[in-house]
DNA sequence: CCTTGCTGTAATAGAGGCTGTTACAGCAGA
DNA sequence: TCTGCTGTAACAGCCTCTATTACAGCAAGG
């Protein structure tokens, strides 16, 4: 399967809001991050309503609406990210039961269960060490 | 989306061959397998198929046919069977190119592939970890 | 050499997810 | 009240995954 692109276009968004802010911009319009992301608006505000559940932007209404972060971009750290647009786990068990009689059927479940926890961990843990600045410095290097 | 279940299926097949290998049974049909993992044998038969081209699996034809380990389950680990079924990256991309005019648009993607890059590396260094003889013992101990 | 049983793979179908798009009600600032 | 943007539903197209049927190919053993 083609990995979905979520976290690529919400770590775009926020980096994004973290360098208008920079120059200042404090809000930015769904059409406005979308013409950087190119695609179309609803997608971005698809997005943007994940992340402000995860209370990472805010968002206001009404005319000259817009959105903004709503903690510092050293405060965001892509696991925040991650788990605000993320919601399958990384490895899927089997679509059907397996077969309880055989002995490797009734306990690997547990058994995957435990390597997969550990490897998620391991993925997180990678994923907390960086922060939204830190992809915005690493992006204007590029520049 | 729903996380596939390649990785469970195809590590499911190693531990019974190794559990079969184990009790004196030197061959299982894919029929066997899929008895196990309570799936269609077509399925188990593709699964061994990316076994076998990554040399963790060795297959007899003809009249009594079947599929046996290459390798002892000591020294099979996780992170040969994941890289023998899973093909996509972890994470992603746009989809469509970014705004290559906005600073962000420029230079998010080699960022984020850094990033991307080292959150597998540590996804990849803890299934490194688990071999299937360590999965075939935890999965033994719920009988 | 031929029967037999299993492999290897193509073709197909259904289900579901992701992206992209249109449309429109709701909200709040001016 | 006007205006511009948000929030979300609805839908289409595409793709992947699982499951299933069908069948040609292969080799061991008689």
């Amino acid at each position: 399967m083609a990995a979905n692109s979520r976290l690529t276009i919400a770590v775009h968004i926020l980096t994004w809001l973290a360098l208008a802010h920079r120059r200042g911009t404090e809000l930015l319009t769904s059409d406005q991050v979308a013409a950087s992301v190119n695609t179309n608006p609803v997608i971005i505000r698809r997005s943007l309503g994940d992340l402000r559940r995860a209370g990472l932007v805010t968002v206001r209404h009404g005319a000259g609406a817009g959105w903004s972060l709503a903690r510092a971009p050293e405060e965001i750290v892509l696991l925040d990210v991650y788990d605000a647009v993320e919601r399958e786990p990384l490895f899927g068990m089997h679509h059907t039961e397996p077969n309880l009689e055989c002995p490797v059927g009734k306990g690997i479940r547990p058994a995957l269960g435990d390597v997969y926890g550990r490897a998620e961990l391991a993925l997180r843990t990678e994923l907390g060490r960086t922060s939204v600045a830190d992809v915005l410095s690493e992006t204007l290097l590029v520049n």
